[in-house]
DNA sequence: ATATTATGAATGAACGTTCATTCATAAAAG
DNA sequence: CTTTTATGAATGAACGTTCATTCATAATAT
């Protein structure tokens, strides 16, 4: 039908169609053809930016985790203090999610790919996550952040966000700003170090 | 080969060849060809025990749930204090996740099924963890829990332990025994009231 | 003109599903 | 205790569909 238009960044039109539909409807009925048609591209043309499917989905996963971690580490200032810098984070994540329901949901679906994707997935991201590293480090030489290792911390912390952004995003729950406010705090809670005075309330 | 015995338990075959093969390669590349062959049966014989794929999938998923819940609440009782019968419930779930890996990777394939699927297989679940809601009211009640919904203190309490025990059965982290309590303890963080004496120690 | 970019019909592999057939066992008949 | 008849669980080749991928052709840009 429209033949050869002029095309600049037809690359990322196929980017975000494949978002789209993945967080449409998953891995279950995403075809290629289906992808031509909500591109507004021929199936062909796919081929001409993405030497197979896998490729795609491959490149797809890489830049979704880091638009995660470029949003969450958004005006990050190592100057600042340790809660200060992780409730910003937590702050920055969560409006990532909630105002980007297609790559919430479709960064979901890439969690549980084959375990050899998984791992370079993983080492993938850690480099661009160096200052929540840095952050969690402080944190534990400073006696303000528990004794545990990135990752524990990284599950306790950011990740409830992603599977509560999911649901709000569905639906299923109603978080407002002010419980926003109380959720970062539990989190925070989790990875801190209960001392007596944690500063909870001096700081809010 | 194996003539035709009287045929009992073919359905549990064939669920928990299904559970292996999500396990291992996801949704992606799992066939009703593969299965019947990972099961030891014919594809046919398949659609003797389930109308069609879907089917399947779906009656797998719901008994998967009620595996977690049922093993989430083994020894559960009431009477106890609010954290003892978290900690239960926290190293009960840990333990059936790294002691079933199949269902604990199969299961993470469904948490991302299309928004319907979700919305009815939340409601199943919620029906079986009657005494988390149950802890949670009175944990709030008496001020030991921290006044949020149900779904927010699911997402920083239980749910981390299904996506620390995933990576630990993938051999990307190490956790201990000993770590393990202290993991515990951080998700009660997460949650608990953070009164001057929440009881950290003495009931160690 | 030539090079670049896009097309979409064509292709063959792989898929879920069906169904005519087989056969070990059970029931009935001798 | 045989022999005959009936059963339905199990089979796997075959079917129609859908899929990812290719490529000859066409359109646009240089």
């Amino acid at each position: 039908m429209s033949p050869a238009k002029p095309s600049i960044d037809k690359r990322e039109i196929i980017f975000s169609a494949t978002i789209k539909l993945l967080a449409k409807y998953g891995f279950h009925g995403f075809s290629i053809k289906q992808l031509a048609e909500e591109a507004g591209v021929a199936a062909g043309t796919i081929y001409l930016y993405f030497k197979d499917r896998d490729e795609l989905i491959r490149e797809l996963n890489t830049q979704i985790i880091d638009d995660f971690i470029k949003a969450t580490l958004e005006g990050h200032d190592p100057e600042q203090s340790i809660k200060h810098q992780y409730r910003r984070m937590c702050c920055n994540l969560w409006h990532f999610c909630i105002e980007n329901p297609c790559i919430t949901h479709s960064k979901a679906q890439f969690d549980h790919l084959p375990p050899d994707i998984l791992r370079s997935q993983r080492s993938h991201a850690w480099v661009g996550l160096q200052p929540v590293k840095n952050l969690f480090e402080r944190g534990r030489n400073t006696k303000q952040i528990k004794n545990l290792s990135d990752d524990i911390l990284i599950s306790l912390s950011f990740e409830p966000y992603l599977f509560l952004s999911r649901q709000h995003l569905l639906g299923l729950i109603q978080v407002d700003d002010e419980t926003l406010i109380h959720i970062i705090d539990a989190s925070w809670d989790a990875i801190a170090c209960s001392t007596a005075t944690d500063g909870k309330h001096n700081q809010e």
